[in-house]
DNA sequence: GTGCAACTTCAAGCGAACTTTAAGTCAAGC
DNA sequence: GCTTGACTTAAAGTTCGCTTGAAGTTGCAC
């Protein structure tokens, strides 16, 4: 960015509120590219100076940080903004839709937390065994585990989260 | 010319020790298609029965389970496959190689589940708040945090594990 | 008014992890 | 011997989450 004046906004009057990309990125540790990237997906919004520059209001950061938790706890950037979309739009969003969709990521955090758990619990007994014991280890039981699961692509999710966002409730 | 002439052993679906692709897949819960590439990206390994198709060692059961295990860790197949390079090939991974390995993901694990259990935090604090307040919700302090761990996609993985495995040595 | 960083668009590219497709071959039960 | 389903290869296609490149424009300090 340019080595103007360090406020948010040099630009106009009333254009305090407002930030560049620039500085929409700098503040979010998000690229340039990702931005435009994430409002081509409608994730987030800008409006237009007169010469077509993309200005933020600093709601933007709310919602940014609303989508890096939501892609945290495991949700595509497509189920983020269906989220985001059934948020009010206020100051911030409020109300049971927020209680909602945090429960419902507290559980899925929960899981993963309890997946990772038993994973850490199965390494252990393997040290303790030297991977030695065909009936303790648990890199030799995994298969009795492995198949449980059904095909496809399920290992590194373990549900799917639109069916939690959507039909969870 | 005969199917089983050879060390092989193709002599039937349910032949003893070797699987075809098929078995492999239902106990693994791994498609086919993936099992091929898994192949190709040198993660597992078959013989072949003279007619050309492949026949799997129980062991590669194990191989599988340790791919899994490391990309819930959060490695790469790539990096899976450095990680089983190492590995000496008896009836079980042994010795120090498989501990530091073992020690290595715990530490991994550690660090995503501190990771959840904050995130996790901030979410009981937004509930109890309302997301109503500036100074405490999460998603509005969420910016704050953010920058702090520079430009590019940062956000899903906090730390480099190609570093982890090798520099760890 | 000039210089230059910061911005613009659009399309293509990338890397990971697979899946799909097409056309053919093998294995085993009857 | 025939049939059928499981298998083979190679290449292309898919999805996600971006990044890169090219070529041009805007905004602001000097």
């Amino acid at each position: 960015m340019t080595a103007n004046s360090d406020d948010t906004r040099a630009a106009g009057p009333r254009s305090g509120d407002l930030l560049t990309i620039g500085q929409l990125s700098a503040r979010s540790g998000i690229a340039h590219s990702a931005l435009r990237y994430y409002e081509s997906l409608g994730l987030i919004q800008a409006t237009r100076t007169s010469g077509g520059q993309r200005r933020y209001s600093r709601g933007m950061l709310r919602r940014i940080a609303f989508v890096r938790a939501a892609q945290r706890v495991g949700l595509s950037l497509d189920e983020a903004r269906d989220a985001l979309d059934r948020l009010p739009e206020r100051p911030a969003p409020s109300g049971s839709e927020w209680d909602r969709i945090a429960t419902t990521w507290q559980d899925r955090i929960d899981e993963q937390i309890a997946e990772l758990e038993w994973l850490k619990a199965r390494l252990t007994g393997c040290i303790g065994c030297g991977c030695l014991s065909l009936t303790r280890c648990a890199l030799h039981n995994a298969d009795d585990r492995l198949g449980q699961a059904g095909p496809g692509a399920h290992y590194l999710r373990t549900h799917d989260p639109a069916t939690e966002l959507e039909g969870g409730r």
